[in-house]
DNA sequence: TTGACAGTTGAACATATATTCATATATAAT
DNA sequence: ATTATATATGAATATATGTTCAACTGTCAA
């Protein structure tokens, strides 16, 4: 009777590094803040909103007009970009607009775009 | 009868600003690619098993004790993993030895825990 | 060649999520 | 006050995706 039975359907084949790697694993609360963070880049109308944001602040009609797409899609996208702290707005008259509030998505898009190339 | 009629559901508030981010927007095929790439590391499990070969290379077996899970669902984000280019692997007899393929991961999550922290 | 084991893979199921639609809120203008 | 406009939001629908389960491949050892 192994002593992974109850964790795994598996059968370790090398405990040290099993040991050895778990001890040097941050704790899940890390992981799941981590991937919920790429989650948010990971869809293409927010990259394209992101990276017009990385040019003006703009409005949410005239977002939807560069995308092409509805408000309404884009101010439910605009809302989770906001909770995750990536953008923030102000308001003006009847108008929000919008801008990146994360100075770290232009640094992250680089790494990602040379990803990209490194595949070719 | 509006000229964005046909695009979205907008009267089209700041036109030049709309024409010159429309302008810089490179073309969808990178978006795509992008939004591919985070999708990829938008998940706790993939999360995990990176930051786990990070450490060393190993095999399905290990890496599932290390998460305790089961090696199919492992095998499954693994083959997702090698697939968009981020780990590859090296086979020994029975076994698979899988590792990270793509410098730009560290500096990825780097920069991930540096919105986290950001954010507090 | 037979059995055991590491790993892979397809199908099924459950869950998550993006967009649409309808409606609501807030502000400005008449 | 009433109307028009900018945005937000809840519900519904359609699609995507992660895990499980079962079956399969390939390799080693007896």
């Amino acid at each position: 009777m192994s002593k992974n039975e109850f964790i795994c359907d598996c059968n370790v084949i090398h405990q040290d590094i099993v040991d050895k790697t778990l001890k040097n694993m941050p704790d899940s609360d890390l992981f799941n803040k981590l991937a919920e963070f790429f989650k948010i880049l990971g869809d293409t109308t927010r990259v394209r909103i992101l990276f017009a944001l990385d040019q003006n602040e703009m409005c949410v009609c005239d977002i939807a007009n560069v995308l092409g797409m509805s408000k309404s899609s884009i101010s439910h996208q605009l809302g989770t970009l906001r909770r995750s702290g990536i953008v923030k707005c102000r308001k003006v008259g009847k108008e929000v607009f919008y801008m990146l509030d994360d100075e770290h998505i232009q640094k992250v898009f680089e790494i990602g775009v040379e990803h990209i190339e490194h595949r070719k």
